[in-house]
DNA sequence: GCGACAG
DNA sequence: ATCTTGTCGC
């Protein structure tokens, strides 16, 4: 497929690239060691073009920051539910590029597959950067669930379309649950063991937690773009 | 037509 | 997503 700027896209171009990216996801059992994980997210001020994307780094298990990335953008997609990666994917590559050193699976802001077109950001990001990625939403955005029970660690599968493609997590005890869903070169159940294992003192999971508070730090003149080693 | 709708 | 005010609980 030959390079295009999200920008000016409609959305029916915008469904035409998620349908012919979704050929190329890779929904396996994860299998590689992880001693790097990363968390991503995107910040940006209401009304405006300009985002904020980062990318942290961290230690596996242990959850602790060894680095980031950070990069300011331009975007003039629009936010439509169900295209979210038209508006986060271009920035994150940047992120990515910058990385001198690449995670052995990230955690994206978002869904993965529990998308209507099985193409979430996670999964959109995953298959371009050519690395594992895990989505981990705060809301749904389709399929059906029962809700888990209150206790810390339940889940329940996340459906849609007769087909389980994704789980939905108690993190913390009574707390809203987080969906989780494979986004590539993952399963269900790799996703689901990997952000349990994520889980910290918050209802977010480190990774997601961690990348949100950096890009809005970031966003706020708090820190600068460019890579920061913290090991 | 009606309801749902990641960030 | 961001902004804001108020409340509950450790």
């Amino acid at each position: 497929m030959e390079y295009v700027n999200y920008d000016n896209l409609k959305v029916t171009a915008a469904t035409e690239i998620q349908n012919n990216l979704r050929e190329k996801i890779l929904i396996q059992p994860r299998t590689c060691p992880v001693n790097v994980i990363a968390g991503t997210d995107i910040s940006f001020n209401k009304f405006s073009t300009t985002v904020y994307a980062g990318i942290i780094l961290l230690r596996f298990p242990e959850l602790t920051p060894i680095g980031y990335s950070l990069v300011k953008k331009e975007v003039h997609f629009p936010y439509v539910p169900g295209y979210l990666a038209f508006r986060e994917v271009p920035a994150l590559m940047d992120a990515w590029e910058q990385l001198p050193l690449k995670p052995d699976l990230l955690v994206v802001d978002g869904h993965g597959i529990a998308h209507p077109r099985r193409m979430g950001v996670a999964s959109h990001f995953g298959v371009l950067a050519n690395a594992p990625t895990i989505g981990c939403a705060k809301k749904v955005l389709c399929g059906q669930y029962e809700e888990p029970a209150p206790a810390q660690g339940s889940h329940s599968p996340l459906i849609f379309k007769n087909e389980a493609v994704g789980a939905v997590l108690r993190t913390k005890n009574a707390v809203k649950s987080v969906f989780v869903s494979p986004g590539h070169q993952m399963d269900v159940e790799s996703a689901l063991d990997i952000v349990t294992q994520c889980i910290g003192r918050y209802r977010i999971p480190e990774p997601t937690r961690l990348a949100h508070h950096l890009v809005n730090q970031f966003r706020l003149g708090e820190i600068n773009e460019g890579y920061k080693d913290l090991s």
